[in-house]
DNA sequence: CTTAGCACTCATCTATATTGAGTGCTAATA
DNA sequence: TATTAGCACTCAATATAGATGAGTGCTAAG
C-alpha cells in the first residue's frame, strides 16, 4: 500500500510523531502548529491532520483529545520518515556499547550479557536468542560414563560454547569404547568448520558405506551419534532481560494485558516465533504493535536484528517495548549491539 | 513474646483468619458470629475483637470496615493455632508431586522442575537456590585446553550435576599435562564423597608437605586448582518461576510495589540473603509480611524449607506469595517438596 | 459476662455540575 | 484557492454532594 503526502503534511505527521514518543500525551493542533516550525495556524493543522485521520495514520482517543499514531502511522514514519544516519560502530556510545559486552565469558555468558545490555540501554526488555546449533562450528567432543547407559557428552564449540549432554543409550559402552568413539569424531571432524548437522549427515553416509558391519567401532559411532544429535535442541530458546522495565509504561499499565505478555514471555513459544521470521531475513526487522499478529504485542513494537559469526546467522537480538518507543535510538541501539556481538563472535572463532 | 489468650479468643481469631484467607474481604463480626459455630451475638464478637485488636494481632483497614490479621496475627496463627497434620508422603497429592519432578534430568533440569511444580501448584511464586558447590560429591574432573592460556574445566558431581567452568592460567600447559593432572585427582579423590572445598584443603596441604617443589605434577594440580575452586560460585544463586502468579493477587496489584519486588528477584541479592538464613535451621521456615526485614517483601510471606542428600543440606526451596495466603496448604506443600527432591538426589547419590 | 440497641464513621456508589483541551464547520480574508 | 479566525460542540477529567450500607464503639439492660 503506497500512501501519498504532500511534504506538509509529512512534516506535520512527523512532527506529531516525534512530540508524541516524547511527552505521551494525545498531541493537539495549538502544540503543532507552535512546535513544527511551518508558520501555520492551528486551523490549517487541523485541516492537515483530519486527513491524516482519514488515511489511518493518526486517531484520537475521544472527540476532544488531540491524536496519536496509529501502528500504521509509526509503520510509515519508521520506513519514510526516519532518516537513519548510517550507522558508525566508533562512536562514543557504540564504543561504550562495546565497553559492556564482557569479551571473555562463555556463550552463555555472552549472550545473556547482551540481553541485560541491551534492556539496561533503552529500559524496555532485550532479548537474544540462542545461537542456532547446527550452526556452530564442532570443535570437540567428550564422553564420560555417568551410570549404566547414561553417557554424558560434552560438545565444544569454535565459538566458546560447551554444552552438555546427558544421553541414554541401549547397551553399555565401557570407558575405553567411549574414548575411542570421540577421538575418532574428534580426529575426523575437528576444526573443520563442520556444525553438528554435517557431522550427523557425514556419519550416516559413512555408515551406508560399510554397512556390512564390519566395522566395530563406526557402529557405535552413528549408534551414539543417533541419540546425541537430533535430540533437545537449547537452541530453540532466548535468553530475556529487563521485564521489569515494561512495567513503567504507563500504556502498559493495565495490570491485566502485562500479565498476558509476561505469560507469553514465559511460554515463549509465540515470541520465538515471531523472532525466528527475523532469521530468514538480513537485517533491522520492525514489528509495530498489531503488525506482529499476536495479540499479547497488540500495544508493542518489537525491533530486531541477526547476528552471527562469517556469512551464517546464528541468530537474533532485539528490544520489545510499547509501540510508542524511541525508534530512531533504539533501531541504532539494536543495529550496533548485533553487530559488536558478531564480531565479538567472530573474534574467538 | 508471649500471647495469652482464651480459648474462645483464639477460636474467633482462627476463624477470622480463616475466612480473610478465603474471600480476602476485611471480616465483620456478624461473619463471624454466623461462621465460627459458637453461638454468639456479633456483639460479643466486636468486644473480643477489640481486644484482638489492642494485642496488635488484628486491625482494620477504616473504621467501618471490619478486621483484618496483621502479620502479628498470622504469626499468631502459624505458629499455634494451625495443627499441621503429620506429613503424609503417600498420600494422592504428595504422589501427584512426585510424578510431576522429571526424574532423570540434570541437576539444574531438576531444580528447575521443581520452581516450576512449585509455582504451578500454589498459583504463586516458586523459588529453589542452586545446591551449594562445596557441598556436592566430587565425582570426576576433566580439563580441555580451549586457547592459549584458557581451560575448560568440566566438573561432575554425583548428584548427577555437570559444570563447566572455564579459567585463565598464568602460563600455558600441554593437553598431556592436563591429562595428568586430571588424572592425578580423579584418581585421588573420585567417589570419596568429598566436596570441591575438601579437595582444595587436602591439595594445600600436600603441597605444603612437599614443597621441595620437586613435586612437578603436584605444582601444576595446585596451581590450576588455586584458579579453579574459589572462583565463579555459581550456587550463589537461585531458580525463580511463576513471577506472573503474582500479578493476579490483588493485594499486590499496586504496579509500583510490584515493580520493586519484581527488581528484588532480578537482583536477587536480597532474596539470597533471605534463604541463606534458612540454610542454618533445618525444617520449615516461615517469613511474614514485615518479618523478613525488606521493605519490598512488606505485603508477602516466604514459606521455605532446606533440601540435601543425606545428612547435608545444599540448599533452599520456597513459596513466595502474599501475605493472605493458604499457609496451611502452602506449608504441606513445600514440606512434601523439600522431601521429595531430597530423595530426588539421593536416589542417584 | 452477654447482648440488644443506637449513634456514628467512612468507603463506595451515584448523580450532577464545572472545567478545559481540542475538535469540526463556516464564513471571512489574502 | 488556500488559509485562518471564530464559534458551537464534544467529552474526559475533576470536583461536589447526597445516599447507601457495612461495620464499629459505647451504653444500659438482662
Amino acid at each position: 500500500m503506497n500512501i501519498e503526502l504532500s511534504e506538509r503534511s509529512r512534516h506535520i505527521l512527523k512532527t506529531l510523531i516525534e512530540s508524541y514518543i516524547r511527552d505521551g500525551h494525545p498531541v493537539g493542533s495549538r502544540t503543532i502548529a507552535r512546535d513544527s516550525g511551518l508558520d501555520l495556524s492551528p486551523a490549517t493543522v487541523r485541516n492537515v491532520m483530519m486527513d491524516l485521520e482519514e488515511m489511518g495514520l493518526v486517531s484520537s482517543p475521544h472527540t476532544s483529545a488531540g491524536r496519536i499514531p496509529t501502528a500504521k502511522g509509526y509503520r510509515f514514519f519508521v520506513d519514510t520518515l526516519l532518516k537513519l544516519r548510517p550507522l558508525e560502530l566508533d562512536t562514543d556510545e557504540a564504543q561504550a556499547l562495546k565497553g559492556m559486552i564482557v569479551p571473555n565469558a562463555s556463550l552463555q555468558g555472552l549472550i545473556s550479557s547482551v540481553s541485560t545490555l541491551l534492556s539496561g540501554i533503552t529500559h524496555m526488555a532485550g532479548v537474544v536468542t540462542m545461537p542456532r546449533r547446527d550452526h556452530l562450528s564442532f570443535r570437540h567432543i567428550e564422553f564420560m560414563p555417568l551410570t549404566q547407559r547414561r553417557i554424558l557428552a560434552i560438545l565444544v564449540f569454535s565459538e566458546s560454547d560447551v554444552e552438555n549432554r546427558i544421553i541414554h543409550t541401549d547397551r553399555d559402552y565401557s570407558i575405553d569404547q567411549l574414548h575411542e568413539a570421540a577421538n575418532y569424531i574428534n580426529s575426523v571432524f575437528a576444526g573443520k568448520n563442520v556444525n553438528l548437522y554435517d557431522i550427523h549427515r557425514h556419519l550416516l553416509e559413512e555408515m551406508k558405506r560399510t554397512k556390512d558391519s564390519l566395522h566395530h567401532l563406526m557402529q557405535m559411532v552413528v549408534e551414539v551419534a543417533e541419540k546425541l544429535f537430533p535430540d533437545q535442541d537449547r537452541s530453540k530458546d532466548y535468553v530475556l532481560d529487563g521485564q521489569v522495565n515494561l512495567m513503567e509504561f504507563a500504556e502498559l499499565s493495565d495490570m491485566d494485558r502485562l500479565r498476558l505478555l509476561f505469560q507469553a514471555f514465559n511460554q515463549k513459544r509465540d515470541i520465538l516465533y515471531l523472532l525466528d521470521q527475523c532469521v530468514m531475513s538480513q537485517g533491522i526487522q520492525i514489528f509495530i504493535g498489531e503488525e506482529s499478529g499476536y495479540d499479547v504485542l497488540d500495544e508493542c513494537s518489537v525491533v530486531a536484528s541477526t547476528y552471527g559469526v562469517e556469512d551464517k546467522v546464528l541468530g537474533v537480538l532485539g528490544v520489545i517495548g510499547p509501540t510508542r518507543m524511541d525508534y530512531d535510538r533504539v533501531i541504532t541501539v539494536v543495529d550496533v549491539t548485533a553487530k559488536l556481538l558478531s564480531s565479538a563472535l567472530n573474534n574467538r572463532h
